[in-house]
DNA sequence: GATAGTGTTGGGAGCGCTTCCAGGGAGGGG
DNA sequence: CCCCTCCCTGGAAGCGCTCCCAACACTATC
C-alpha cells in the first residue's frame, strides 16, 4: 500500500505536521530535522496523495480545455493540434494538467455542459472558438467557473484572446488589390462565429475603401471544412472573379480545387488567398499565400491568461478587470496570388 | 460558498447518510425521503464534491493520455486529432475525463514523468504512440500504473492495441507488384518505433517472396514528417524506382513533391503509396493511394481497453490478464499509382 | 404473541492532507 | 537572574465525502 504522511512522520521520529512542513517547503524547519525527514521521505518512496491534499488546500492545479460540439468537426484541422500544443505548454511549465474535453455528439451536450460546470476538479475552463451563441458560456457564469474564450465574444464579462482577424483580412484584401485586382469574391465563414463576421467585415471595409463592387454574389459561405470551401468556390466560380479571399486555408485549400477541376489555373487565371497559415498550405501546389496568426501561441496565451483570471478570482477581488488580449496576424505572400488583369479599365 | 452535504441534509431534516445514499442511487431509501432530499438537493443548487468523493472512495474518474517527446514535433498530424477523438469519446460515454500530457522539451522530461507517474489523480495512462525505448514504460511499471500502449511493445507485461502493420504494408506491397513494379524503393519510418520497423518487414518479406531485389540503395529513412518524406526520396531519385511505398501518408506527401520538383511524373514516372489514410492524402494531387487504419476506433480501443486494465487491478486480480489487440488495416486505391513498364524483362 | 427477518435511518470513523494554535526551548536585553 | 522574543515543533481540527455498523421500526411466520 501507499505510504501517508504518517508513516513517514514515524519513521523520521517527527510529527505530521513537520513532514507536512518539509514538503511544502515551509521555512520554520531546522536543517537537522528537515534532512532527517528528507531521508526517511526517500526510504518510505513517499509520494503525497494530490487528492488529499487538493481537498484540504481547495486548489487541484487542473484546468479544462472545452472544444464545442460546433467546432469538434473541424478539430482534424492543424489550428487544433498546434493550439493544444501551446496550450499544453503552458500547463506543463505553471504544474498544472490539462483536461481536455471535446463534445463529440455522442453523448447529450447537457450533459457534457454539466461534467464540466460542476466537475469539480477543473479550476477553470479555456473555451476553445465556441461560437457567439456558445450556452456553455451562461453555464460557466452561473457556477462562477473562470474561463478565457478564444476568439472575441459580444458579452463584455468575458475574457477572452483574438487574433486581428479585422486587420488580417484588410491585409489579404488590400494585396489583392495592389496586385490588380478588382473582381475580388470572398468564401466567408460561418456568420455565428466572430473569425467570420470580423474576417468578411475587413475584407468589405477594404472594398469599400477602394470603391471596388462587392455584389451578393461574390460572397459564399463555407463551413471551414475543404468540402465547403468547394462548394462555396463552384458557386462563385459562376460570376468569374479573378481573386478569391476564402476565411481559412482548409476552405482556400477547397476552392483551389474546385478552380483546378473548372480547367482554370492558378493564379493566371485566379489568384486565391486563404486564412491561418496551416502546414498544408505548403503542400498544395500552389503553394499558398495565406494570412498568419500565431496559433501555438494562442493557446498558451490563452491558459495563461486563464492562469490571472484564477488567482484574481481567488483572491477574492470582487469585481476583477476583465482580461483581453488580442494578437496581430501576418501577411505570408507564396504562389497563390498574380496579378489582375484590371489595370486597364 | 457552496452547499456541502451537511446543509443538504439539514434542509431536508435527515442524515447526511441518507443524502449520501440519495445521491449515489443506493436502494435503500423509501420513496417519501427520497423524493424530500431531493428538493433538497435542488433547494440548495447542491453539487457534490467531486475531489472529497474521490478522497473518500479513491478513485478520480480521470484517466490520462501522454505523448511522449519523440513524437510530439508529429502532433500536427491529422493522426492525433483523430486518436484523440476517439479516446474523449470513449471518456465522455463512460464518465470520465482524460487529461492530455504533451511533452513539449520546455520541460525536463523527468520532471514530467514524474508528474505523470505520481500525479495521484490519473487511475491509468494510455501512452500514444511511445517508442520502443520509451522510458517512461518502466516508470509506470514502477508505480504500478495501470497502462495500455498504442502500438506493439516488446516487453510482454504492456498491454497494447496496435494495428496489422505487417499486413498494410504487405497489402501496399503487392499492390504494387501487382500493378506491375519491380523497381520498388521505400521510405521507411524510424527504426525506434514499432510500426516502422513492422512496415518495412512487411515490405521486405513480400519483396523477398516475390524474388525481387531490394538493395540497401532502395531503402531510405523518413521521420514522418514530409521535409523527411521530401529528402528521403530525393535520395532515392539516384537509383530511379518506378514505385515508392512511404510508411506514412506525410511522408508520402514529401516524397511527391520532391518527384515533382525533378520534374518527373506521379504515377506515370514514378507510383507513389502512403500509409495512414489522412486527410490530406485527398487533397494532393494526385490523390495518395494508401493503407487505411482506423485511427479514430485506436483511440476509443485503447481507452476502453485502459478501463479493462484499470478495473483489473482494482478487482485485485494479482497476475491479470494482459490485453492485446491488433486491428485489420485496409487498402484505399486511388490516383498515385499506375502500372509499372517493367513487365518486358 | 414472541421471534426472525426486512427495509430504512443515523452515527461515526476514516480517506490523507493542511494549517491554526499553543507550548517549549534558546537567546538577548534589562 | 528574570522576562520577553523568536524559532521550532506537536496536537488537533478540519476539508466533504463514503460506508460500515448499530438501531429501530414494521411485517411475516409459527
Amino acid at each position: 500500500m501507499s505510504q501517508t504522511l504518517d508513516d513517514v512522520a514515524k519513521t523520521a521520529g517527527v510529527s505530521r505536521s513537520t513532514v507536512s512542513r518539509v514538503i511544502n517547503a515551509h521555512p520554520n524547519v531546522s536543517a537537522d530535522t528537515r534532512s532527517r525527514v528528507e531521508h526517511a521521505i526517500e526510504k518510505c518512496g513517499y509520494r503525497p496523495n494530490a487528492v488529499a491534499r487538493s481537498l484540504a488546500t481547495n486548489r487541484t492545479n487542473i484546468i479544462g480545455i472545452v472544444v464545442p460540439e460546433s467546432v469538434t468537426k473541424l478539430f482534424t484541422d492543424p489550428y487544433f493540434p498546434l493550439m493544444l500544443r501551446g496550450a499544453t505548454e503552458a500547463c506543463n511549465r505553471n504544474g498544472y494538467h490539462l483536461i481536455l474535453s471535446l463534445f463529440t455528439g455522442s453523448i447529450d451536450s447537457d450533459v457534457m455542459h454539466d461534467r464540466i460546470a460542476r466537475s469539480g476538479y477543473i479550476e477553470g475552463v479555456v473555451l476553445a472558438n465556441s461560437s457567439l451563441d456558445e450556452m456553455l458560456v451562461p453555464s460557466l457564469f452561473k457556477e462562477g467557473i473562470p474561463f478565457v474564450n478564444i476568439g472575441r465574444h459580444p458579452d463584455d464579462r468575458v475574457n477572452y484572446i483574438d487574433v486581428d482577424n479585422l486587420g488580417g483580412a484588410r491585409m489579404a484584401t488590400e494585396h489583392l488589390i495592389r496586385m490588380g485586382h478588382t473582381r475580388i469574391a470572398t468564401i466567408a465563414g460561418p456568420n455565428n462565429m466572430a473569425p467570420g463576421q470580423d474576417r468578411l467585415e475587413g475584407f468589405l471595409e477594404v472594398m469599400r475603401a477602394h470603391r471596388l463592387p462587392v455584389s451578393k454574389e461574390m460572397i459564399a459561405e463555407g463551413d471551414y471544412t475543404e468540402a465547403g470551401g468547394r462548394a462555396a468556390m463552384m458557386q462563385l466560380l459562376n460570376v468569374r472573379p479573378t481573386a478569391v479571399f476564402a476565411s481559412s486555408d482548409t476552405m482556400a485549400i477547397g476552392a483551389i480545387k474546385a478552380i483546378r477541376a473548372a480547367n482554370l489555373a492558378i493564379p493566371d487565371d485566379i489568384s486565391v488567398i486563404g486564412f491561418d497559415d496551416i502546414p498544408s498550405g505548403l503542400t498544395i501546389d500552389p503553394e499558398l499565400t495565406t494570412v498568419r496568426q500565431p496559433i501555438e501561441q494562442i493557446g498558451r496565451l490563452a491558459v495563461e491568461t486563464l492562469f490571472n483570471v484564477i488567482s484574481d478570482s481567488t483572491s477574492g477581488k470582487r469585481e476583477a478587470s476583465v482580461h483581453r488580449l488580442v494578437l496581430p496576424t501576418e501577411l505570408v505572400i507564396r504562389k497563390s496570388c498574380g496579378h489582375g488583369m484590371s489595370r486597364k479599365d
